[in-house]
DNA sequence: CGACTTATTGAAGGAAGTCAACACTAGTGG
DNA sequence: CCACTAGTGTTGACTTCCTTCAATAAGTCG
């Protein structure tokens, strides 16, 4: 039997009845499906007919320019949906694994039938995408008015804090599984400056690098030294 | 009387129904208030109630820094709604007037309200947002993977696609009302270089540059600038 | 008129890109 | 099992795009 969707639990979360899990949603049926890193989740000017939902995992919504270089629009985790919407739609962008990721499918029409039936759902729906957009919102500010040490910060700490939402408290250490060249593509930056960047940071204690990955020593840490960031300005 | 407000009017054309407007639609009841250059439309932190549309004029959608810059996150044309979405929320950006505005505001009750009744219509206001979300993921592409010029481009010929969308076929000019200041301010770049680079699109013979504004001579031959640059990377 | 905003131009400095080279790891296939 | 390849990370030197600072016009508004 399949257990929850996490993206059915975070829904569940903003329903009015805000209790526990609702047992009418919980009831759905969803495909689940295991893809390895790198492998396309949603390919550019896909039809999608069903809501594709991240069960386990690190994907990225993005484009490919005509001159080969990539940009990350932004990373999605567990629970997030990588359809605009419920309805169907045709993609604009892509969508693919950075990690191994768990895919959780809906159709469309069962999401949509629900909107009908259960209250607070749709709502629940328009504020779960209002947290992508406010995620965006915060990249094209970071993209366009703040240099690279300060988009490198931004960029780890909200990485760092979405991959730890999980747990309760702050962890002691966040593993950030993306490569640097990844990392770069998202904001703006090439692959060597941003290291450049990281080796500073690393120097100092704030991270540490490994091969395919960052750890984040602490989120507070980051913080701090986003705060020397203004000062110096 | 009221006329139809364009938000209204775009509803309708996504409408299933799409052929003419629907009487439900054009009879709910809507206040229009109008704004001068630089007024604010909705604060940051405001809580709102109402569901605020533009109807007639340009709008921006910005942040505040707490250097004091200001990133324009995108612009608001006739008919663009300027909440997330038509419940409440708290707004965490800003909505000002670029030039006089009308705006038409909703109750946010009613709309809801309409959802359970009028067939298709949430749908239709799933994809009107998602035509803005289409529009924020261009700019973080463009800020992210563009330079300045090609910045400066994209963003004119996005504006003067969207203000000449009225008329049917392309118009000869498009007069954008938006200062060099803000322009800049929308793509992260200062209006010194903003300037420079318009500066020279001007000498070209593509625009034509004037007190609180920029008249786009032909969409086309921006378009023409746009494929050179190609060229000459 | 005087204050303010917007536009424009020049010169100099700095942040980030480009080019190039090398080390390291992981995976592939002979 | 190991050589080969491809992806990743790291560092140095040079270049360029864009910012910063500064100054001047030219509209606009009270």
């Amino acid at each position: 039997m399949h257990h929850v969707s996490p993206f059915m639990r975070r829904v569940a979360q903003l329903l009015p009845s805000s209790g526990r899990s609702s047992p009418v949603l919980d009831s759905i049926h969803f495909r689940s499906t295991c893809l390895d890193k790198g492998d396309e989740i949603l390919g550019t000017g896909t039809r999608v007919k069903q809501v594709v939902t991240i069960g386990h995992g690190l994907a990225m919504r993005y484009r490919l320019l005509p001159d080969g270089s990539r940009q990350v629009i932004m990373f999605l985790t567990a629970g997030d949906i990588c359809n605009p919407h419920i309805y169907p739609t045709v993609m604009d962008h892509g969508i693919a694994a950075v990690t191994q990721v768990r895919i959780d499918r809906f159709e469309c029409e069962s999401l949509i039938g629900l909107t009908n039936t259960v209250v607070g759902l749709n709502q629940a729906l328009w504020t779960l995408a209002e947290e992508q957009n406010a995620i965006m919102r915060d990249h094209i500010t970071s993209l366009g008015r703040s240099d690279a040490k300060a988009r490198v910060l931004m960029l780890l700490k909200e990485l760092a804090t979405r991959l730890s939402s999980y747990e309760g408290r702050e962890p002691s250490q966040v593993f950030i599984p993306v490569t640097q060249t990844l990392l770069a593509d998202a904001i703006g930056l090439t692959h060597i400056h941003f290291n450049r960047i990281i080796g500073d940071m690393a120097k100092r204690g704030a991270i540490a690098t490994s091969r395919g990955g960052i750890t984040i020593n602490s989120i507070s840490t980051l913080e701090k030294l986003g705060a020397e960031l203004i000062v110096a300005a």
